[in-house]
Order: structure tokens, then C-alpha cells, then sequence
DNA sequence: AAACAATATTTGTATATACAAATATATGTG
DNA sequence: CACATATATTTGTATATACAAATATTGTTT
């Protein structure tokens, strides 16, 4: 059944679920190349393009919670593709070469990922969709 | 930080996530009264509409796995809200009468959400951004 | 300077969901 | 009819994420 044909489907709550449950595999699939989720995928990016960024600006960036954060720095640890260093209260994550030996493959990831989605209502119609739940939850707290 | 400002606002995965975690926290709030998660309660109110329906048919009304239905079922089976009978190998999923009597208060939580989440952006843009949802969800597998 | 408040991060635990395998039943084919 | 195949559901286990509490550090106020 489509998800459009749902009783629900002009519910944000069931609409916006049923979305990212679908987005969520699809994106899984996509990163599979790497051996990465798509969030730890999304972190380390953002780590390979700003080496030294703290758990709590990550956890803004990827509107995660820091515990979260913490999680994902972990494992992205164990694989040696990100290494921590603290002193006081503040943290901060680099990358490691590893990881920047892994960069172009993640681009491929990544730009696979948007042909697919592109792909299935044409880039106009699909940028519009995020930019409409980005605005939406810009409203929300 | 605003959801839009982040780095990746305009990537489906991102924005379909970070929107979805953000409502079902709505969601959670919005069904605290009747105290049920929105999937369950959003099951139920599908039992009560059609008693009697299989998990399969639940399973595709609400776009969850087969297993995640089963778990649902299980916790409002605990709490009496709904009774299982199984006969070779169809299942039927019928409300009890103390899930009839909380159809009411459901109504009010239901509503209640919907105007939260249609008072944010207005009703028309609001439908419009669900609707587009579930015509992307619609595309995927 | 001691006490207190604020900030950053981590840890323990809980929820929501799914996949794959197991189970049970039903159906069609030779 | 017997056996393979298909269907419906459940179970075991795993992932993604969050909340609340714990920890550690820094800044403020009297």
C-alpha cells in the first residue's frame, strides 16, 4: 500500500515517520560502500571539514543529542577513524588518515545517495520537500 | 540552531530525521494523556475503527514491519486495551470495552496535536508539507 | 576563598523499530 | 494425496536515538 493511500497520510506525525523510516534505509544502503550508518557517516564529514569540532557543536550540526554524539564518536573510535582528546571540559574530535583515505569514497556515498533521491521526483521537487521539513522543524522546539 | 542552518538542511536524510525525531517528540507529548506512544495509539484507533483487522493489514496501514506490529499488540494486549484471537494462521485484533470507553480522550489528544503541528506553519502549508511527504515515501521501496 | 551555578561530556537505561529466522498454517501441483 | 511453496505471525537479536543522572570542569558571587 502506498503510503499516500495510509489513513493517516495528511498526519505530519505518520507522513513525517513513514518518511524517515524509508529515507533511513535507503540511506543505510547507500553508505553500505563504506561500512559506515548515515550518521556516523554525516559526523565524520562534518569532522573530515572541521577537524577539532566539539561533541556539543556536532550534536547542533546533526541536531542529535549529545548523548547520542558520544555514541557515535565511540564507535567511529573503536574503527580509528576519529580520535579524542580532552583537556578540562572540553573535547575535541579529529579526524584521522585513515579516515581522510576514506573521504573520496564517502563523496561517492553521498552523491549516490542524492542521485537517488533526486532521482525519484526530479531535484526541483525534491529540494523543495526538505526545505519544507527543515522550515518545519525550524518550528518546532 | 535552526534545522535549515544546518549543513545539511537540504539533503533528504538529514531534514526527513531530524524532522521526524523532532514531531514524534511532539507526538509522545500530545499522547501522554491517554498514556500511549503515538504508534499505539495510532493502532489502536485503528482497531477501533475496524475491529477485528489482522496484523498484516495494521502492518500496512501504518507502514511498520510485520514484527513491529506484534510487539504493539503485545503491550496494549498487557494493558487490556485490545484482545488477540487466533485461528490457524490468521490473527484478529478486536478492542476491548475499556478502549472503547478512551476513544473520547483519544479524539481530544488526536486533535490536540493536530492543532499543534497545523499552528505552526498554517493549516494549508502544514497539509502540504505531509502530502509531499507521503508522495516522496510513496516513491521509495 | 568557599560555595554555588553554569557548561560540557559521558554513562545507565529505556523506547521505537527492523531484519532474519522460526513457527504454523494454507495452497497448488505432480 | 504428498510434498513443495506461499502466507501470516512471532521470536531473537540488533540499531538508532533519547532522557535523566552522574561526572568533571569552569565561572561567579559574596
Amino acid at each position: 500500500m502506498k503510503t499516500s493511500e495510509c489513513r493517516y497520510a495528511s498526519c505530519i506525525y505518520f507522513s513525517a515517520s513513514a518518511l524517515a523510516r524509508k529515507v533511513e534505509k535507503l540511506a543505510l544502503e547507500s553508505w553500505k560502500p563504506v561500512g559506515l550508518s548515515p550518521s556516523h557517516a554525516y559526523l565524520l564529514l562534518i569532522v573530515l571539514d572541521d577537524a577539532g569540532i566539539q561533541p556539543g557543536a556536532l550534536a547542533e550540526q546533526l541536531q542529535l543529542s549529545p548523548s547520542t554524539i558520544t555514541r557515535l564518536i565511540e564507535k567511529l573510535e573503536e574503527r580509528k577513524l576519529v580520535v579524542r582528546t580532552t583537556e578540562g571540559k572540553v573535547t575535541n574530535v579529529y579526524p584521522t588518515p585513515k579516515a581522510k583515505a576514506l573521504l573520496p569514497d564517502m563523496k561517492k556515498c553521498m552523491d549516490e545517495f542524492d542521485k537517488s533521491t533526486c532521482g525519484l521526483l526530479g531535484t526541483t521537487e525534491s529540494k523543495a520537500i526538505a526545505a519544507g521539513m527543515s522550515k518545519l522543524a525550524d518550528k518546532l522546539p
